[in-house]
DNA sequence: CCCTGATTCGC
DNA sequence: GCGAATCAGG
């Protein structure tokens, strides 16, 4: 397997989309997820939380050495690599000072040697205060059934509002459900195809007969249940459930 | 154990 | 450039 054109924009997407690698690389194929993180790495879009240490640089220098094993037993925890092959990049000290614009450790030495007008040189600091435009671009979105609003291919999941305080208060029957099919009714026969939302006042089922061996009606049923199409013939991937079970 | 992403390094 | 091996953490 080579990464084509194609490949790499799925990759890409999924990647920037919150798929995890294992994810992208199922659904790539042929691929292993240690490619698919090595690949995203290389092509340099790697701005995701790791589930290893959020706020640490990941894997520091001596996570990563097996070839020179420390058999020498009780030896102090420092930094026993430097002694095959000494880089330069490596050698930089621990630096816990946040320091978002600093793609690379490059040479921590060149700067040393250069105290003239160092102080006037303000930082651009363009990546980090880099705010987004805020595009006012109208997004084009498919309605589901219930009328939900479905989202994107490789949106993220819209950040959930969390519900405002409410009183509870007793439940009361809504002049609009009158004469609806609401949850009480439900029953083997009759369809459970929501109608709203729950929580709306006009919140109801479809209540149509049931088609047999179905919890929806004909017409709904054809809704719920559509023919499933070869992986290779899906146009956008999965509707990228984020968060939502893992097929396996 | 499972999972995750990060990193290194031989190819 | 590629990706297996290995790591550290949840």
């Amino acid at each position: 397997m080579s990464w084509t054109e194609e490949r790499i924009a799925t990759l890409t997407r999924m990647w920037e989309s919150g798929s995890t690698a294992s994810q992208i690389a199922e659904d790539l194929g042929g691929i292993s997820r240690n490619a698919v993180i090595g690949k995203a790495h290389r092509l340099g879009l790697k701005p995701r939380p790791s589930p290893v240490k959020a706020g640490t640089a990941a894997a520091p220098a001596p996570a990563a050495a097996p070839a020179t094993k420390p058999k020498a037993a009780p030896a102090p925890p420092k930094k026993p690599v430097a002694a095959a092959a000494p880089k330069p990049e490596q050698a930089a000290p621990f630096d816990p000072a946040p320091t978002p614009p600093a793609p690379r450790p490059a040479s921590a030495a060149v700067r040393a040697s250069a105290p003239v007008a160092d102080d006037i040189d303000a930082e651009p600091a363009g990546e980090v205060a880099d705010a987004k435009p805020a595009a006012p671009a109208p997004v084009l979105r498919s309605v589901g059934p219930g009328g939900f609003l479905r989202q994107n291919p490789g949106e993220q999941a819209p950040p959930t509002t969390p519900a405002p305080p409410r009183r509870l208060v007793p439940a009361r029957p809504s002049d609009a459900v009158a004469g609806k099919t609401s949850l009480l009714d439900l029953n083997d026969r009759i369809c459970k195809w929501p109608i709203g939302h729950p929580g709306e006042p006009d919140f109801h089922f479809c209540g149509d007969k049931v088609n047999p061996g179905f919890p929806y009606c004909v017409d709904h049923c054809g809704h719920a249940y559509q023919a499933q199409l070869p992986r290779r013939d899906r146009r956008p991937p999965p509707p990228l459930p984020y968060g939502g079970p893992r097929v396996r």
